[in-house]
DNA sequence: TTAAACTTTCAATAATTTTTGAAAATATAA
DNA sequence: TTATATTTTCAAAAATTATTGAAAGTTTAA
């Protein structure tokens, strides 16, 4: 296969994944454009390889570097922002992790907590305030659960991944 | 609080909750709605609760015992068809994540392998091919994590939490 | 069979989200 | 300063996604 057509072909795949998390189509597809760029890119660079607008270019960026997946670069003598992806993929997924919970899980266990207030004792109730309890047992095990992941993953699978290579 | 303004309010949450995921925003006030009633519903139930046409309710309800969260039942000396929901958290966070990965994980693998008969040797194709191989790992890894978490919960924890219960 | 009860489909419409591009704002060099 | 380069904003337009509701389809009882 030609680099070319992988390269769409990369682009393509990823946006459709982004799409399905949090992240917009396009904003994955930034993403991948810079994660396969041995080099920081201008806006106008992403402009002209997506084929999208400025505005669109610019914001989209923003929101990558919003989401700690790209970092902005100056380079001497230009007046141009550089931007390039954080290229550990497990940094990638972790922070897209992270900023998922903080917006989804955070602040409905919040609201959740506040429907246990809820009075009375008729066989709705009764359900009603199981079904909640129940909800706030998972997502909190889940949580643990998941930063249990994140610390294990960090501190010794990585780590030790990452020296038998170097 | 009383019981219509939770049951109102829970239904928004578990709304906006859903729409995170990939279940949309009025499948998932269905899938609230089942959940916090006690017995089966009928579609004009649905229909009536959540104030949505027949077509729509049909849609979602369909959709719903599609992703395995709710199940749909018979009663006898009566032609409807009566819906009923997963009532076991850990069984529907499960059932969500598997079907997740299932539509999206699996599929992006698949792509990526295709990606890596990429030709070339110049400095964008030996990024490339390394970009590929890590994600490629990532999701490997991140995938035998979660299919060990679920064991785990399934035949461990969780039974071990229900004996307690009962 | 036929009629009634119910479910499913789908083209039209509505709602939402994304994108554009030109204008405004900001930063830098001369 | 002023001119120039660059980034940011945002209202309008385009694209996408969800919803409606009536018609077609299906199942069951008599």
């Amino acid at each position: 296969m030609e680099y070319q057509q992988a390269k769409e072909r990369f682009i393509q795949t990823w946006g459709t994944l982004g799409a399905q998390w949090g992240i917009n189509r396009t904003m994955a597809q930034v993403h991948a454009l810079l994660l396969i760029s041995p080099r920081s890119l201008t806006t106008d660079d992403v402009m002209e390889e997506l084929g999208i607008s400025r505005g669109n270019a610019n914001m989209n960026l923003r929101g990558l570097v919003d989401w700690g997946l790209v970092y902005r670069d100056m380079q001497k003598g230009d007046r141009k922002d550089y931007f390039r992806a954080e290229k550990d993929l497990w940094v990638v997924a972790k922070r897209i992790a992270e900023e998922r919970k903080r917006r989804e899980l955070d602040t409905v266990k919040d609201q959740l907590i506040q429907l246990k207030n809820v009075v009375g004792d008729s066989e709705e109730v009764r359900e009603f305030k199981k079904v909640i309890s129940d909800i706030d047992n998972v997502t909190g095990q889940a949580l643990q659960v998941l930063s249990m992941m994140t610390a294990a993953a960090d501190n010794f699978l990585m780590k030790t991944i990452r020296k038998l290579k170097s």
